[in-house]
DNA sequence: CCATGTAGTTGTCGTTATGACAAGAACCTG
DNA sequence: CAGGTTCTTGTCATAACGACAACTACATGG
């Protein structure tokens, strides 16, 4: 292969550097039963060959790296590539693919729910894993493990500065389906009450802009095993003010509050 | 070079992929007189030569992406690699260097002040500029003026999530100086007395957990235009239980609050 | 050495957000 | 219809936040 291989340092000139191979991964996340699951393919080729992996593959010199994201991940999966695949970091520890140096970039996104979900001609076959599962007992390819438990964190994270929980919902979803989303991906548990205030933005004065999701006026049909049947929201406008709740940090030993 | 060019879709097999060089490239933020600037080296080489550019240079296969920024920092600017040099995001696009196919992954750092600035075998000149400039008059290389744009923004998002305004300090520094850095990232004024207040979580109850700052008794000695001399502080733990301050939102047209 | 200016510090007050919890409403099953 | 489940509305105390007034500690200039 074309890299040049160990030298000593300073010995490099502009014109004379190493090669890469630079692939991107996918990390699809998805709720199911109130379970963060991540989409997985189980590989086919040689390295790691029946390992589950993240969807992903070679970049092109023709295409950006998030044009090589959405390409991969509709190629191995089938699954059209979400509005928003986010960067989510490099990696590239020496070794962490045995054929040769390869740099990767891995992706993150969100959806409500996968569908159709058909291995392509790369992989053997392709699912959905709880991600409990996936960073336990199963054993993933190269470093995708490192990469999933970073792209969770990640996730966690932007559920506080962005919209991304409305991701997760469907057209029309109810407020403890999201509830659901943020309890997981944060470890918590709300008030349903309070979640609920929190989100339509109710804490007394609430001009409407701070409503980022919207009534329609429906309930859901009921299920079998009774409740109440909740009333549906739907996405609105993306928030400019601030997140409408915020995560709950672990206080410190020394008590508190 | 190496690159195999264009090709169908699906023709790509394991074996057979396109080879790209990896650079990276540092973003080393600082504070010079309550204004944000830039660590920036002048090219000596050709693509770009004579213009600024964010100091950076390509990744060996047997050093991590950490590692390689922290070398390349060093050598091309004798700063020390501060502790904190957080990966910002990859890039690579098409084209964004007129020589061959680079991705280059970014990293942000940020430091107290620079004391000796030297350029390295590979740049003309080393200095740090103001970001406002960088960002307007001054031309840089390739994409940096895109990278720098999101160091910045990165920074901003990270000061509410970690301590790093610390990171711009010195081992003791005064409340005043560390507010410049919140109003100068985040384009706001803190009235004093409340960013007082809430850097050292005196909200009332306050156990001391709170304050990941600490007084050193010292006072400042005092300046030539007056005013009272500011206590000193010093860093204290990291917080674990959220930031001592939020930042502002822009509210909605709708006026609000 | 006192007036004035500057910068930092402490205190007060009203508004808003948050958490805990009680209670009601709308559905299921048996 | 009783009892269980889920969703929704309401209340209350507490903590955080923004605005602002007042005070303190230095410098400088007459």
């Amino acid at each position: 292969m074309a890299t040049r291989g160990h030298r000593p340092p300073g010995d490099y000139r502009v014109t004379d550097y190493p090669t890469f191979a630079v692939t991107v991964d996918n990390v699809i996340l998805t709720m199911v039963e109130a379970r963060l699951h991540v989409l997985l393919v189980r590989r086919k080729e040689d390295p790691y060959s029946g390992c589950w992996a993240l969807p992903g593959g070679f970049k092109r010199p023709d295409e950006s790296l998030d044009q090589a994201a959405a390409r991969e991940l509709e190629e191995e999966t089938g699954v059209a590539a979400p509005a928003r695949l986010m960067q989510l970091g490099a990696y590239g520890d020496p070794g962490r693919d045995p054929r040769t140096n390869v740099v990767t970039v891995a992706y993150l996104a969100v959806t409500p729910d996968i569908s159709d979900v058909n291995a392509g001609s790369d992989a053997a076959d392709a699912r959905v894993w709880p991600v409990a599962k996936a960073l336990g007992s199963l054993e993933l390819a190269f470093d995708h493990s490192v990469i999933l438990a970073d792209a969770v964190e990640h996730a966690a994270v932007q559920l506080e500065q962005t919209d991304l929980a409305i991701a997760f919902m469907g057209p029309t979803f109810s407020l403890s389906e999201l509830q659901s989303v943020y309890e997981e991906l944060w470890s918590t548990d709300f008030d349903d009450a309070n979640f609920q205030r929190s989100m339509r933005g109710a804490s007394k004065n609430s001009n409407g802009a701070r409503a980022y999701i919207q009534s329609t006026g429906l309930h859901a049909v009921s299920r079998p095993k009774g409740g109440r049947p909740p009333e549906l929201y739907q996405a609105g406008p993306a928030w400019i003010d601030g997140p409408p709740i915020r995560r709950p940090r672990a206080w410190s030993s020394t008590e508190g509050r």
